[in-house]
DNA sequence: GCCAACGTTGGC
DNA sequence: GCCAACGTTGGC
């Protein structure tokens, strides 16, 4: 099982959004190296941090698990989609995605501020500078870190 | 294949 | 709103 975080920016899609419809098509990921991730590495049940990006303050705010199978982002063959790539085909889809269904929200949500000054968790790729990916890999130990001191232990305890 | 121009992300 | 970081595009 692999542990994942996962961007959002609230004002498009926050964690109250995730645990009102449940479950949500991480669409329109534009990028190729947070796609391959979600085409290749992502499994069915993985864990991932919801991460409010764009926020006041900017952090980690919930847990979602991947709830699909990689298939074909649908908005990419949408003209009227902003995500629309006309180089993208049914045959040769260029974009693929995996759905998040809601897990929780953190009781003790940890912001961007609190995580640079961790020693532990300040490795975590959403610390390092210049870090723009929407999807990173997170290592089982921060993911642990993170429920702890959110307060979640229902979800240290479930594994 | 190089690289300048341009666009986007996202903290501040 | 600013701007650093970094990805993409396209001319050559």
């Amino acid at each position: 099982m692999s542990h994942w975080l996962i961007k959002s920016e609230p004002d498009v899609f926050s964690i109250d959004d995730l645990a009102k419809v449940k479950q949500e098509p991480w669409s329109g990921v534009r990028n190729y190296q947070a796609r391959n991730f979600m085409w290749k590495e992502m499994r069915e049940g993985d864990l991932a941090l919801f991460y409010h990006s764009n926020a006041k303050p900017p952090g980690i705010v919930g847990i979602a698990q991947v709830a699909s199978e990689p298939y074909p982002d649908p908005t990419q063959f949408d003209p009227a989609s902003e995500y629309f790539d006309p180089k993208a085909s049914e045959d040769k889809p260029r974009w693929w995605l995996v759905d998040f269904s809601f897990v929780g929200k953190l009781v003790k949500p940890l912001s961007l501020d609190e995580l640079k000054q961790d020693p532990i968790l300040s490795e975590m790729s959403v610390c390092q500078r210049g870090t723009r990916l929407s999807i990173t890999p997170v290592l089982l130990e921060h993911f642990k870190k993170v429920c702890r001191l959110a307060k979640s232990e229902k979800l240290i305890n479930k594994k």
